[in-house]
DNA sequence: AACCTCAATAAATCAGATCTTTACCCGGAT
DNA sequence: ATCCGGGTAAAGATCTGATTTATTGAGGTT
């Protein structure tokens, strides 16, 4: 998991820079002299330059003559852009952006599975009953890990599924949510068995081209998932 | 409507060669040397390093040593990003990235207007009911520009409504869908009756702090702007 | 065929100069 | 005191040339 940017200087910038936009520490308003970040960061004008102009490009600064790079406000940012939600789920506010991609995941998925349903190649098929089925192992016996990988397998397959691009695309923002529930805020030791029977109902239907009933089985996995992590956060929030 | 980048030499740049790779005249595979597009566009190492930055950023190029700039695969582009979705709006994979929306709308919307029965404040609600009466106006008298208009605030106001930054943010992106089907799509001369009946049931979902009717009125509204575009797309294909 | 060496290549980075825009100061007119 | 116009300097934008670095592919060795 985790391909991070360091690619090169510049990446080093745009992340380190990202971080710290996202993570409140350079609120919006404020204004970056460029010559200051080269400092800040020991490195030559081009470097900053570029960084910025993908941070610009990601509607998180503003750069204008005369007067700098402006931190924006969040109403601006392209909440989509992977970098985005990665700095945000690494930070403090991935509870948020957890419980932000969650709602959307409710909005999606199901749609995903209906398209599917329709749309899905044989092959797609039987990776989705093969996942359906790691997952009924593992859950069995309590390998957290494997079971979240094939959960993931499943969700990512539907997504491309579906036959639309862009909610294909959203299969690595799914595997997050996934991998975040999983690793921070505790799964249940043993999945809800119902959860599995859901998933197998959603691979039975797409197979059998039932739209309406891949549909709303998968609105049932997403929707126990939104249950099971509210009541994790009002656990928190509560510690009757 | 629309504003563009070309605000400087690089976001022109930067324009010129995302219409380039989303309309196919730059293929996938295709490996582009820097010095030659400083020669292509006239513009200067850095000014083309920063837009080949950005196009990086958005998963259209990988630029490596040795060998040059490479257009990349569809499959790693960021689909969200609100310039490649317009640049696929002006080219030719308009009807395509429109049907990707209208799809993405069906699973988003719906979500939102549920979250906006219980999240949306006093003044969301004025301006939903409001926007819907506007609607209702200009609907009988056949402005379908105005409708459009009063449309355009009521999706956008319901998604920001949502409480949700990520669905929020997909107010733009609606909006060219609701523009680009009265623009192109022909919609019919005088808007259904019962699209607008949904949309007041919506506005009155959310007050009442209704979930289910909000979500429930508003798959029919996207449900049957789908049906609306598919026979437009069959009428289209199948000239009978 | 597998492996190493090495040189050519193109991007990556640095650094300095110049251009362009524009926020801000200031003087004059009303 | 307020408003307007010109001038100025600050800071980004662009250009350019030099230098560094990673990689590929050629060529030679075993």
């Amino acid at each position: 998991m985790g391909d991070n940017d360091p690619a090169g200087l510049h990446g080093s910038v745009l992340d380190r820079l990202g971080v710290a936009i996202t993570s409140g520490e350079l609120a919006p308003g404020l204004v970056l002299r460029i010559e200051q970040l080269e400092a800040r960061f020991g490195v030559s004008r081009s470097v900053v330059r570029e960084a910025i102009r993908v941070l610009e490009s990601m509607g998180m600064v503003s750069s204008r003559r005369r007067v700098g790079v402006t931190v924006a406000e969040r109403a601006g940012w392209n909440l989509f852009d992977p970098r985005i939600i990665g700095w945000r789920l690494a930070g403090d506010g991935r509870d948020e952006q957890l419980r932000s991609l969650s709602e959307l995941r409710r909005g999606v998925e199901p749609v995903a599975a209906a398209l599917a349903a329709r749309r899905a190649t044989p092959a797609q098929c039987g990776t989705l009953t093969g996942s359906v089925m790691q997952m009924a192992v593992h859950g069995r016996s309590g390998d957290l890990e494997a079971y979240l990988e094939a959960d993931i397998v499943f969700h990512r397959t539907l997504l491309e599924a579906s036959g639309n691009e862009m909610l294909g695309s959203l299969g690595d923002v799914v595997a997050a949510v996934l991998a975040g529930r999983t690793h921070h805020h505790l799964m249940p030791a043993r999945p809800e068995p119902a959860a599995i029977g859901w998933h197998a109902e959603v691979a039975q239907a797409v197979q059998a081209g039932d739209a309406a009933a891949a549909e709303r089985a998968m609105r049932d996995i997403v929707e126990e998932a939104t249950h099971a992590m509210l009541n994790d956060e009002r656990a928190i929030l509560d510690p009757s």
